[in-house]
DNA sequence: ATCATTGCAAACTGTTTGCATCAAG
DNA sequence: CTTGATGCAAACAGTTTGCAATGAT
């Protein structure tokens, strides 16, 4: 878990001004492993600053850290921008109820499981992926 | 493939009006087996007709066969509504350059080795379902 | 002094809704 | 005649962009 101070270093390096916004987006996704919208996050940095701060900058910074290759960007399943600073490949496990998202390790014996699939596809196809997600309820939205 | 009497008398069944428009959505999706965005499909609609539909009206009619469970609805990579009437378990193969996206058949043996996953997910999650995506190139935008 | 960053407001896209009109049973 | 379908226009949500003001080096 980086200090303010490793977040700040990784910025110069990149050449983006280690301003406090993004420093604070860095640290928020590292430490909570989490995969928040705009919104959300926009919430999150609303608390730790005291003042409000401009959405547009929020995604203004979000583009540049996804240019700059720090944070991957998806849509979710209902159409919302997440952000995701886990580089490694994982699989994503989602919540139906709340839609927060988990990371799960990628998994050898499943992909390779899902090699003989590949000759079942449309042969005038080219593979180049194949996608896992889990879907299920997180600890706050299960019933049970 | 059925006929446009059987469609016709499909929306009967439901108590949907079989509007042309209405018939026209469920014969192109099912002879085509496409999985179109309500523009796409409103590119369609409008050549078959010989005059513009609205596209307001289009959004209404595909919500009212989704609420009747003649389709589901889904939102792809970009975030666009896309629209599948096949309701047997499957898989999409989605192409990473055109969006398009075909169905292939669902495999038990993959859904098989699925399982073993299970327990190396986070346990205070209730897991309930696991989707699988192929992506790749269609036959159109495969380079080679 | 220069150039990056911020943030407001406006534009934009896909989707939804209110409502008056129209058409079918 | 009654109910459902249509379609325009306006509202809406999330996101992007233009631009002037601000801040950092």
């Amino acid at each position: 878990m980086p200090t303010s101070e490793d977040v700040s270093a990784l910025l110069n390096r990149l050449g983006l001004r280690p301003t406090k916004m993004r420093c604070l987006i860095l640290q928020i996704l590292l430490e909570k492993k989490i995969h928040p919208t705009p919104y959300q996050l926009l919430e999150m940095l609303n608390q730790q600053e005291g003042e409000e701060i401009s959405i547009a900058t929020l995604y203004q910074n979000l583009e540049k850290l996804v240019q700059e290759g720090l944070l991957k960007r998806f849509l979710d399943t209902k159409g919302l921008a997440r952000f995701d600073i886990n580089l490694d490949p994982h699989y994503h496990l989602v919540c139906l109820n709340c839609g927060n998202i988990a990371d799960v390790e990628e998994n050898n014996v499943l992909h390779k499981s899902l090699n003989p699939l590949k000759k079942q596809l449309p042969e005038d196809w080219q593979l180049n992926d194949i996608s896992v997600e889990f879907k299920g309820f997180c600890p706050e939205c299960r019933t049970s």
